[in-house]
Formats: structure tokens, C-alpha cells, sequence
DNA sequence: CCAATTTGACCCAT
DNA sequence: ATGGGTCAAATTGG
């Protein structure tokens, strides 16, 4: 029993400070002149991971439910070192020149696509990839050069059956192999339905997005 | 048997 | 020409 708790409890903390890594992201983005498609991922991001900490609160831990097990499994005691720089704040020291979307005048020949980098930091956790919410497929894996380890190329499952041209990258950093780079490109169409707690904001949430994102799809679907 | 992953080849932008 | 991104055939897992 205790052992079953404990391991969700784990789950749990993981849970909420992956929450709170994902919030300090959103507010550095929103410092930064980042892309919608981003912020509105991280804010996904953040809401999924609440609603599994929720999840796991309502069941008390006694569920045979294989949900995910999530992310890390480790945590020992450090807390989350992923931002420690008091300061740097700037999750990504090295934002790549996001050159391009200045070119109102020009053309738009700069491919549009905006790739914003979200870190992840997994203390131990090699096991458990990052799960936000969302369906992913894997369709590639490269060797990057200058880095250690391949960069891998997913794509949402529902891209055939509904149009969802959402995809990202995720890239483990040399350095700290507990951190894994990922990168955002394009935004869901896919009618996910919330797997989990049901909840009015998302709702609401949604049709917003749907309206935002009207102008971004034409843009997005102007590539194709 | 279907769907997801793997892996090398191909394509495109720099 | 080179490096990065995607495709698609083969393989593996459920």
C-alpha cells in the first residue's frame, strides 16, 4: 500500500513542479516576444499536469489505473535546478535568433515557423518521457551536430484523421542529460477530449483558442 | 492484424 | 556541399 502511495506521491510532486517549471517558462515567454502557439502549449502543459495531480489526490493512490506514470521518477531532494540561475531566468541562454517576425514588410518568404524552446528538466527521470496531454507519434530521429545525443521528431498521432499538424522536437542537452529540450511547432486541431477532469475552464479555454488560432491556421495552412 | 517505432534515404534551405 | 527535417519501407510490439 505504502509503497503504491509513495510512488504516486512521487508521480504527484513531479506533477506539480513540473506545473511550476512550466508557469515560470510561461512568464519568461511572456517577457519575450514568443510565439501564441507556445504560450498557449505551456498554459496546455500546465493544466494537464494540475489535472493528473488532481487525478492522483482524488483516487487517495489506490488505482490500477496505469496512467501514465509520468515523468521522472527521481526528485530526490533537489529541487528543481532547472532555472536555479537566480537571474539568468532565461530558461534558454541561447534563444536562437528567432530572425523573422519582423518582416511585416517583407515577404513572408522567412518560413513562419516559430519554434520556441521549452525546457524540461527530469532529475532521474530517462524513463519517463514528458507527457503533456497529447498524443505524439514518432516520425524521425537525427544526429544533430555539436551535440551529444539525436534529436527525435514527433508528430500528433491524429495528424491523418483530423488535420492536426502539430509537431516537436526533443533534444537531450549535452550537458545535463536530465534536461530535455523541447520544441513546439504549429498547434492542435485535433479535438484531444480531455482524458481527465472535465473541466468548465477548458472548455472555455478551447473556444478561444479555436478563435485565436483562425488567424494562425490560415497562415500555418498557407505553407501547405 | 493494426499501429507505432526504427532507420536510412531523400529533399530542401542555407 | 552540408546539415537539418521529413518520408516511407521494414520491423517490432500489443
Amino acid at each position: 500500500m505504502e509503497n503504491g502511495w509513495s510512488l504516486e506521491k512521487k508521480t504527484l510532486i513531479t506533477e506539480i513542479i513540473q506545473g511550476m517549471e512550466l508557469a515560470k517558462q510561461l512568464r519568461a515567454h511572456l517577457n519575450a516576444t514568443s510565439s501564441v502557439e507556445t504560450r498557449d502549449m505551456l498554459a496546455q502543459s500546465i493544466l494537464s499536469s494540475y489535472e493528473k495531480a488532481l487525478l492522483i489526490l482524488n483516487r487517495g493512490g489506490s488505482t490500477g489505473q496505469p496512467q501514465n506514470a509520468g515523468i521522472s521518477a527521481g526528485v530526490p531532494e533537489s529541487p528543481i535546478s532547472i532555472n536555479g540561475s537566480p537571474g539568468s531566468d532565461g530558461f534558454d541562454g541561447s534563444v536562437k535568433d528567432n530572425q523573422g517576425y519582423n518582416e511585416a514588410s517583407k515577404k513572408r518568404k522567412t518560413t513562419p515557423r516559430l519554434a520556441d524552446q521549452v525546457r524540461v528538466s527530469t532529475e532521474n527521470g530517462l524513463e519517463g518521457q514528458y507527457d503533456d496531454g497529447y498524443s505524439w507519434r514518432k516520425y524521425g530521429q537525427k544526429d544533430i551536430l555539436g551535440t551529444k545525443y539525436p534529436r527525435s521528431y514527433y508528430r500528433c498521432t491524429h495528424r491523418n484523421s483530423q488535420n492536426c499538424w502539430a509537431t516537436k522536437q526533443v533534444q537531450r542537452s549535452d550537458e545535463d542529460p536530465t534536461v530535455f529540450e523541447i520544441k513546439y511547432r504549429g498547434t492542435h486541431n485535433c479535438a484531444h477530449g480531455n482524458q481527465s477532469i472535465p473541466s468548465p475552464e477548458e472548455q472555455e479555454k478551447k473556444q478561444k483558442n479555436t478563435n485565436n488560432n483562425s488567424q494562425q491556421q490560415q497562415s500555418q495552412q498557407a505553407l501547405f
